[in-house]
DNA sequence: AACGAGTAAGACCGGTCTGTCTCTACCTGG
DNA sequence: CCAGGTAGAGACAGACCGGTCTTACTCGTT
């Protein structure tokens, strides 16, 4: 996954070596695929409509991406930037005083999340069941999610907690699981969450 | 939701009526239906794949759905017949003796289905984050998700635990995390979920 | 025997999808 | 000044989408 993500040049990489007369053509399409795909999924959106909205010729679409799973791919590793790292763990982990607190500090930022009225649910959930586990964008979104789940891992190896793997299994249960009730509409599916997720910590000291 | 399942005449009025020839169009459609829907998702079956799998023509699958959106709508109430009731709640009623344990029950009866090779997530999480909570069908499946919830909450009263809608939200939660996370591969999903179900049980006993 | 309801088969319609290709304009480095 | 790379605009291809409609056939009923 890393690698087809490699093939994609990064914006750094484009900023420096391309012309400076005008914006670069792959930072307005990883844009405006990062807005449409986080908000209405990646099968709802076409080609034609990306190029459209980042005023791109189809050509210099195709000529930066290969296809459109490609962009999809990039998208990912934006979105694990911009979203899991920068949005949630970030944010936690600047929340919370100590790693027990940052870990439970997840489900308040989820709560903000949950109201936001943009509200999308989580790509990697969304795409992995829409694609299924199977095809190459379902297996990239697993790696993404296991990678949320390394996030959760390391905190909890920071807090002392006994066997910190199958306590981030099981906290990305109640993570996935509130996602899933907030989209059913539940508003407090992150204090639910975050009840079991106290017990959870209790079971897991010592 | 279900005003717009009524339209579709149940196979039992179609086999009484129909004449007693061949078998009936409706229920080949609905089978091949099912069978494409819930491995493959909505989204990936079409009209036409529909009818040539059922051997049927496309005017008599017009005839009996007005559109693609009726079939799915009839789907959704089958799976929530066939999987819901008689998959899973039955089965965990009957593997238990007392409320609490064919409560506990679910999870092991998710467990034999995380293993099934042709396993698929749930058909109405699947719709409900393809489609979004405002399209009709993604609102078809919040309802027959309530319905889950409702199976939970029932045997939560049985087994005397307070609260009991708020512990079948968060029971629920446990349920969706956990198949959201057999689908990303990990096989002891309802095994780290029944343990958490089983804390939740006891803070709410008394 | 004639009729009408239901059926299979499939052409057809307008639209959308991803992806390829052409054409022209621009900007830059040599 | 000019060649080459990049850009925008958009036609086009080929497949597929949901949905409509026509045609021919097979029934049970009258």
């Amino acid at each position: 996954m890393s690698s087809a993500a490699e093939s994609v040049p990064s914006p750094v990489q484009i900023q420096a070596g391309a012309p400076a007369g005008h914006a670069d053509a792959v930072d307005r399409i990883l844009a405006v695929a990062y807005e449409l795909f986080s908000h209405r999924g990646v099968r709802d959106v076409g080609v034609n409509e990306l190029i459209e909205r980042s005023g791109v010729a189809k050509a210099t679409f195709y000529r930066h991406f290969p296809s459109k799973d490609s962009l999809v791919l990039a998208f990912l590793e934006q979105r694990d930037r911009q979203w899991t790292v920068d949005a949630i763990v970030s944010e936690a982990r600047r929340r919370g005083a100590t790693p027990t607190e940052q870990l439970l500090a997840i489900f308040d930022v989820f709560g903000d999340w949950f109201l936001r009225e943009d509200f999308e649910a989580c790509s990697f959930i969304n795409i992995l069941l829409e694609m299924g586990p199977a095809h190459p964008l379902g297996q990239a979104s697993i790696d993404y999610l296991a990678r949320i789940r390394g996030h959760v891992q390391t905190l909890a190896e920071e807090a002392g907690l006994a066997r910190p793997e199958d306590f981030a299994r099981s906290w990305h249960i109640l993570m996935k699981g509130s996602i899933i009730s907030a989209t059913e509409g539940d508003m407090q599916a992150n204090k639910r969450a975050q009840q079991m997720a106290a017990w959870l910590i209790e079971h897991h000291r010592s």
